[in-house]
RNA sequence: GGGCGUUUAGCUCAGCUGGUUUAGAGCAUCUGCCCUACAAGCAGAGGGUCUGCGGUUCGAAUCCGUAAACGCCCACCA
């Protein structure tokens, strides 16, 4: 075996063996189920170091919760992504020279499919080689007919309960790709813009501002190329400085279009000029006014953002025709000029205002007047609320709970039809000859037909589709079947769901969502616990992307360090909900931890076996290690229920390297050519076994590579599935005098450490044997870990003795005669401090001791500790004066 | 404008309902070692007035108040 753990092929060779044997397929029976459904990664999309964190806390569960026994069901899948992929789909067209609207909805989802078959199985098998131990002949698409079927099946299940209704109203409008999108969908950047003032003129002659005598209003706007669309002025009744415009009318600057000015509260006084221009078909504000007060819309946009003048009254028309076709930024800037040309600008300020961004092809969205189909959502929100708050449903971290509970108790309908060709098609009928008459807008509710089959007949389909958090909110329910048979046996044994691994970015997109459908169709929650992850930054806290090229390819780094070291390094620092700054050093370390793993083993393999009796010191060190890898266990078990997983592996990483490399093997290992006794070899590959179980769920190929190795393994065994029934760490902790025997190694521990200290800070070359004086007989394990001969001296001869160099485990003192190395005034600084240390605690107990309430008032056994500090104190004081003494004489 | 969270060694973080030998871990740093498992290693060392201020208490990193800095989420102020 080589000093140097190579991963590449081991990791390929398990992987194949685990498929091979179907170690990672679910079937129900009758173990406990443990299921985890997977958050579907975009059906085009390739692995990110996102992926990697929130996919290898999934798989640390899960190989988890195999190894408790568990028939454990970890479902993978993709997401069709609606509006990502078909953007992907129409730029490759484009690349190809056609036009989207060169072809039939039919032509284009067949070249969306193409493209789907190409790219959907990247992802999932960039998740092998991470280690994921997915039940891949479960993996499933949210276009799959199974998930179709559920989609549609819940739309229709909805509108037949009335929760789904379709109206003309104020959306989020994506310009790029002409499409709705949800409040969700609409992420805001603060920007440096300008606040235009603009004159309107007063239309009546001869009415005049009194306290400027303009003949016009000031209207400040951040969006002048919406005044097309002005319908009227609105001013606040109550505020004084606009009292003269009440009643009248004014002109659109540049338009000509004559507008009232009406009165609202909403308008707030002291806010810029007081007159805010109304334009309802443009701002969800003026349209709200508008609906309030009556007022005519007028439309400017094309669905690409593009000016569009056909909808101004034909009379004002020629003194806005060169703003035709215009794109609206374009616009904006042409408008200003000319208003500056007519002197119709009072001033231009500077201003920071918020701008929404469509999330998906991030271009300014438009707020836009459309006919869309929408969710009542206060239903949902009453039946998924409750379920958190009472933890019934637990987040980590548990901050969480009050973002979803301020979601939900603002829950706005959820804005579901999307104008898109990829996706699951809106399963409404409109009857043709009747929607010819009176148009779409105009169709008469009651004469839909919602169904998940098309009705007999001359009916046309709505054109649009779902958003595609429509299919996901389904997830948990549909994977199984659950959405269209809800008592199948799948969904009986496998839902709810254990765990949900997701970042709190989609908290409201999925998992707020998930929640309701799974108290909505299943009656019961979808999952019970979920784990938010951090957000993946770089080590300078930076998000990664593509654009800082601060990404690292998870494959390339795989490559690199091993797909064990890679999961180690990212679950390194990734408590739950902390962002993780990530570094490739991380990754290192990881690798390095599996290095040490693998020489251990060679060490322990490579050892000569003798059926001669164990030393007493190896049954010591057995004893002593069977507790320490007890108590580790029974920590990390802890820390799972927790779902502390970084400390986890951290609790174990320490005990491999520190205890068992460090301690335990220093222990046993025979002299050179002696070999060890059989009993004691044995015990060590069982440690060794239990140690590599532990970390499998961390570290899944490096283990179960040396679990084979370690021992004959028959043909499809594997250390997910290793008998356990030998070993209760339990147990081993309760046996009587556990606690004594970690105790007594720790002031072992202590007291080579101590010896070692003396020989680097002396100089003294590990292989030159020192003499150690203890007050009493010492285990032999401290000759043989500190190379010294203990010495029990009578304290005359101790006195002889020169050139002694001590230091204190507990409240013993130990020497070291070392001869010519002391130097006696280093020796004594290093006492004086230690004893003004020693000192200052004493000082710092006496004050507490002395004071009489604290006497009185703290718990008995905290006073009584602070009595045994005291106590200590005084006698490592003693020791140490009469040390210095000493030192004093032999200096004289 | 609301709400939430964070602030402990150079870095990333533990430290739960106040008291466990005057604050812990990993990494990094420094010193010495190629000692036949491992230099991707071993042995040793240094490093923090627990963000500031006030309070409660016999006792505060821990509880309360307050200020600051940073971060996140939500909200229609043109």
């Amino acid at each position: 075996m080589e000093s140097k753990y190579n991963p590449k092929d081991i990791e390929a060779r398990w992987y194949q063996y685990w498929l091979d044997n179907k170690l990672f397929h679910s079937e129900p029976d009758g173990r406990e189920p443990y299921t985890i459904v997977i958050p579907p990664p975009n059906v085009t999309g390739v692995l990110h170091m996102g992926h990697v964190l929130n996919e290898t806390i999934q798989d640390i569960l899960v190989r988890h919760a195999r190894l408790e026994g568990k028939n454990v069901c970890w479902v993978p899948g993709t997401d069709h992504a609606s509006i990502a992929t078909e953007a992907k789909v129409i730029k490759r067209l484009k690349e190809q020279g056609i036009n989207k609207s060169d072809l039939t909805r039919e032509q284009f989802l067949q070249h969306a499919w193409a493209w789907t078959e190409e790219h959907g199985d990247i992802i999932l098998k960039q998740l092998r080689k991470l280690g994921c131990s997915c039940d891949w002949d479960r993996t499933s698409f949210t276009m799959d007919e199974t998930r179709s079927r559920a989609v549609i099946h819940v739309f229709c299940d909805l509108y037949k309960k009335g929760l789904i209704y379709r109206g003309l109203r104020m959306v989020n409008w994506d310009p790029e790709r002409q499409t709705a999108l949800s409040d969700e969908e609409v992420i805001y950047h603060e920007e440096h813009s300008k606040f235009y003032y603009l004159r309107y003129k007063v239309a009546e002659s001869g009415v005049t501002n009194p306290a400027t005598g303009a003949d016009y209003a000031i209207v400040a706007t951040t969006r002048p190329e919406t005044i097309f669309g002005d319908i009227a002025v609105c001013i606040n009744p109550k505020e004084e400085k606009n009292q003269w415009l009440k009643g009248k009318h004014l002109i659109v600057p540049g338009v000509g279009r004559q507008i009232p000015v009406i009165e609202d509260r909403y308008v707030e006084i002291g806010f810029g000029t007081g007159c805010l221009k109304v334009t309802p078909a443009h701002d969800v504000n003026d349209y709200a006014l508008g609906q309030k007060y009556n007022l005519k819309t007028i439309d400017i946009f094309t669905p690409d953002a593009h000016l569009n003048m056909d909808t101004v009254e034909e009379e004002l028309r020629p003194n806005v025709a060169k703003y035709h076709g215009m794109d609206r930024f374009d616009c904006r800037k042409q408008i200003v000029e000319d208003l500056k040309g007519l002197d119709l600008i009072e001033k231009i300020e500077d201003y920071d205002n918020k701008v929404g961004y469509s999330e998906r092809t991030n271009v300014p969205i438009e707020p836009r007047l459309s006919l869309q189909w929408f969710i009542k959502m206060q239903h949902f929100a009453d039946i998924a609320l409750p379920p958190v708050m009472n933890d019934e449903i637990q987040f980590y971290p548990t901050k969480y709970k009050n973002t979803y509970r301020n979601w939900l108790e603002n829950i706005k309908d959820w804005c579901i039809s999307r104008q898109l060709w990829w996706g699951h098609r809106i399963p409404a009928y409109y009857d043709a000859e009747l929607l010819a008459q009176t148009g779409l807008e105009n169709y008469p509710n009651d004469k839909i037909i919602v169904s998940d089959t098309a009705p007999e007949g001359n009916y046309v389909q709505d054109e649009g589709a779902l958003d595609t958090w429509f299919s996901s909110w389904l997830w948990p329910i549909s994977l199984f079947d659950g959405i269209e048979h809800p008592d199948n046996e799948e969904i009986r044994y496998y839902y709810p769901t254990a765990d949900l691994v997701t970042g709190p970015d989609i908290i409201f997109f999925w998992v707020a969502r998930m929640i309701m459908a799974g108290y909505e169709w299943q009656g019961k929650m979808p999952f019970r616990h979920v784990y938010f992850t951090g957000i993946v930054r770089d080590k300078l806290g930076r998000k990664m992307s593509k654009s800082l090229g601060n990404s690292p390819d998870p494959l390339d780094l795989i490559e690199r360090f091993g797909a064990d070291g890679v999961r180690m390094g990212i679950l390194l620092s990734a408590p739950a909900g902390n962002d993780i700054l990530y570094d490739d050093s991380l990754c290192e370390q990881g690798r390095n931890f599996c290095n040490k793993i693998w020489n251990c083993f060679r060490l322990i393999k490579g050892l000569d076996v003798t059926d001669a009796e164990a030393p007493y010191s190896d049954r010591e060190a057995v004893t002593w290690f069977t507790l320490m890898l007890s108590r580790t266990e029974q920590e990390v078990e802890d820390l799972f229920t927790k779902y502390r997983l970084s400390e986890a592996l951290m609790a174990i990483y320490r005990l491999f390297t520190d205890e068992f490399s460090g301690w335990y093997l220093e222990m046993i290992k025979p002299a050179y050519q002696t070999p060890l006794s059989r009993q004691t070899y044995e015990a060590t590959l069982v440690f060794f076994e239990r140690m590599l179980r532990i970390l499998h769920p961390f570290m899944p190929f490096i283990t179960e590579e040396l679990w084979h190795e370690l021992m004959e393994r028959t043909e499809g065994s594997t250390i997910m599935a290793a008998d356990q029934s030998d070993w209760n760490s339990a147990e081993f902790l309760q046996m009587e005098g556990a606690e004594q025997t970690l105790a007594k190694m720790e002031e072992l521990k202590q007291i080579v450490a101590g010896v070692r200290n003396v020989r680097a800070s002396k100089n003294i070359p590990p292989k030159e044997k020192l003499t150690l004086y203890a007050p009493t007989e010492l285990s032999t394990l401290v000759n043989k870990l500190a190379n010294a001969e203990v010495e029990v001296p009578v304290e005359e001869n101790k006195a002889q003795e020169s050139s002694i160099v001590s230091f204190i485990v507990g409240t013993t003192e130990y020497g070291i005669p070392v001869g010519n190395f002391i130097n006696v005034e280093e020796e004594l600084k290093k006492l004086e401090a230690d004893l003004a240390h020693q000192e200052g605690f004493l000082r710092g107990v006496m004050a507490k001791l002395s004071n009489e309430r604290f006497v009185q008032n703290a718990k008995p056994e905290v006073v009584e500790l602070e009595r045994k500090k005291k106590h200590d104190a005084e006698s490592r004081i003693a020791t140490l004066k009469e040390s210095i003494a000493a030192l004093h004489k032999q200096n004289a």
